[in-house]
DNA sequence: ACGAGACTAACACAGCTGTGCTAAAAAGGA
DNA sequence: TCCTTTTTAGCACAGCTGTGTTAGTCTCGT
């Protein structure tokens, strides 16, 4: 019987190398020569577990996705709403050198994919995490509003848009300007942020 | 004497097809001969406008935040300062087509940007552009605070990089769900998020 | 008309691109 | 040991890449 090798744990491994050849040097070199290289195989290994360079690019995105998702379920709500929500949205923000490099990958696709705009595209990956975050975004503040936590006649829809939107805005200054925007000075206005809807 | 060709309106010519090209195939596509095509000349032409791709590249996402800076500047500045500050924040908002398109040619220069993070690169431009932001939102909130607009007690500067943060979230969900986020409901969201602020 | 200056097109070159294909190596149950 | 299956490395190919160079064309003041 032939070697076994985990078909799902060598994708990944050969897609966390994508994204390090796109956080160093851009999506434009990006290829399946250089990921393989980053990798440290042949580009036929490469092309073995990624027939095709689309698919790479797609799973490395989706991974991408999936890293997150799996890190954000696996937070414990624990400690007050408020507490949770602060814990749940520091999860999706770029505050440490792990996450900040999932960013820049992640805008990197973000930006390929705003090409890319047909059906089965890589925009079905950034509709995704976008839906993701919403409802995230939704549910913290409805959880919060059943504590009766939150302010009087706030339209919670609106609210949950507003907070979406400033989360990917700080999750961006935190990528684009980490000196200016410290991860305590982004801490310090999502707090902030959440204190004005709080009664 | 020779043929007057006004060199800085064609390099401008050749730049917009560059964000063309950028726009409809990704970044990974502008090449110097892709370009070329789009702009309808020989590859040859493009060059002797601009030697280097890096060059063309760097004028390229220069001249988006002159673009910009041209359309806030010609802005009056007449009214509320409240209907002034939205006047101002919604023009750097991709609203419309146009908008939209300069914003995703944008995003793909931010994001290859985050790669080139050395001096002199591309990066620069990243930061010009979200400190002019930021400065906006400084200036706006201080207009409206020697109106005696404002809330009493508040932070800022804590205020304009919150503001600053939504502008850019609320931008980004423009672009990349323009039928959820429809040009009246980001404006709902940015006017509804000056009126928390106002007294 | 002329010719200097501004502009254009075309080719050359080495190197990289994605993809198709083939031969070999590795691995472990029989 | 052998043999099937999985995995790997390598080559080939046509086409694209950035850049250098060169020969040509156009334009317009004199």
């Amino acid at each position: 019987m032939p070697k076994i090798v985990d078909h799902a744990v060598r994708r990944e491994e050969i897609a966390e190398a994508l994204w390090r050849v796109v956080r160093r040097d851009g999506i434009r070199a990006a290829s399946v020569r250089t990921v393989a290289a980053e990798a440290g195989w042949s580009a036929g290994a490469v092309r073995y577990y990624f027939p095709d360079q689309d698919g790479l690019l797609s799973f490395a995105m989706d991974l991408v996705s999936r890293r997150v998702t799996e890190r954000v379920s696996g937070i414990e709500p624990k400690g007050s709403a408020i507490a949770i929500a602060l814990r749940y949205l520091e999860e999706a923000l770029p505050l440490d050198a792990e996450r900040r490099a999932e960013f820049d990958v992640w805008m990197a696709f973000m930006a390929q994919a705003q090409a890319e705009t047909g059906a089965g595209s890589l925009h079905e990956h950034v509709d995704t995490v976008h839906d993701g975050l919403r409802r995230l975004c939704e549910s913290l503040l409805n959880s919060l509003a059943d504590d009766g936590a939150l302010k009087n006649g706030l339209d919670l829809r609106r609210e949950a848009e507003r907070l979406h939107a400033l989360i990917d805005g700080l999750a961006l200054h935190a990528a684009i300007q980490p000196e200016r925007s410290t991860a305590t000075r982004i801490r310090q206005i999502l707090r902030h942020h959440l204190e004005t809807l709080i009664a």
